[in-house]
DNA sequence: TGTTATTGGTTCAACGTTGAACGAAAGGCC
DNA sequence: GGCCTTTCGTTCAACGTTGAACCAATAACA
């Protein structure tokens, strides 16, 4: 009983389970055959643009080299994105958006909306702001100390 | 751009980080064999006892009935746990602790004592309380809106 | 220079999960 | 009684992930 009453434990559970429904609400929002994985990946390109390689994505992603892999072959597949090798470093790839890749991501968007604004309406901006700060030294405490 | 900023998303993208972080501290931490999962039901037990049915234990922890009876089936192999056809409805079963399965929870307590102590040295308990009426909403209101 | 270490990317088996299908048992309702 | 509907548990393919092995290319250093 001394377990889960703790302050701490509570907190991780209840944020394992909103990171486990958030996903599935989000893989189920997007457009068939777009993992939550995928549309990252999109959201990352249309913040940022340019080019990356799969290990910039991987890290940048929390995510292992071989994820990443293969979400890139996935998104490549459907033309959302090009691969194209980096010729000044023989291991490594570029990584860029298409223009489908852009459309696809807007597609992703649009179908978010009506979730996104469910939540909006369930919590205020200043509410997320107000538990950022504690979030965001938890996860880097769990990266520093993993 | 406007996206990763609006404190809403960001506050999902930590929580999803920090998921995914703690699972697999708890995970690597655990002894070898015994899965978050597993350790999640052995918990369960210690805290309520008694017996419960797979499907409960399902609904407790938000997972669907297939991977429950994964779950159970490996804690059945390992005599962590016993199951038993309940004679009063034919279609459910009952599942309770074995005391190896107390064991092994003592155990997995244990092998997760120092990571746990060094989250409480760089967090207070106020701080999770402080938190966690916010989670708490937040997990009941993406649960009813799934 | 040559040798060793590191980095980048892929592949593979294993795991835990979902979602769907299924059969068996129980409940609800004429 | 008989017929739907619901509940319970299992099974299966599919997915995304990890961790490890591996090879190729580069970097570091003697």
């Amino acid at each position: 009983m001394a377990l889960k009453d703790r302050p701490d434990v509570s907190a991780l559970t209840e944020i394992g389970i909103i990171a486990q429904l958030s996903n599935a609400a989000l893989e189920r929002s997007l457009p068939d055959g777009m993992s939550a994985a995928q549309f990252g990946v999109l959201t990352h390109f249309m913040r940022r643009g340019g080019e990356e390689s799969p290990a910039k994505l991987a890290s940048a992603f929390q995510v292992t080299k071989g994820a990443m892999t293969n979400t890139l072959q996935r998104l490549q597949a459907q033309g959302f994105v090009a691969v194209v090798a980096d010729e000044a470093d023989g291991r490594k790839k570029r990584v860029s958006l298409t223009a489908e890749g852009a459309r696809a991501h807007e597609a992703g968007l649009m179908a978010l909306r009506p979730r996104m604004e469910g939540l909006r309406e369930a919590f205020t901006d200043r509410e997320f702001e107000a538990a950022l700060p504690f979030l965001k030294a938890l996860r880097i405490w769990m990266d520093e100390n993993r």
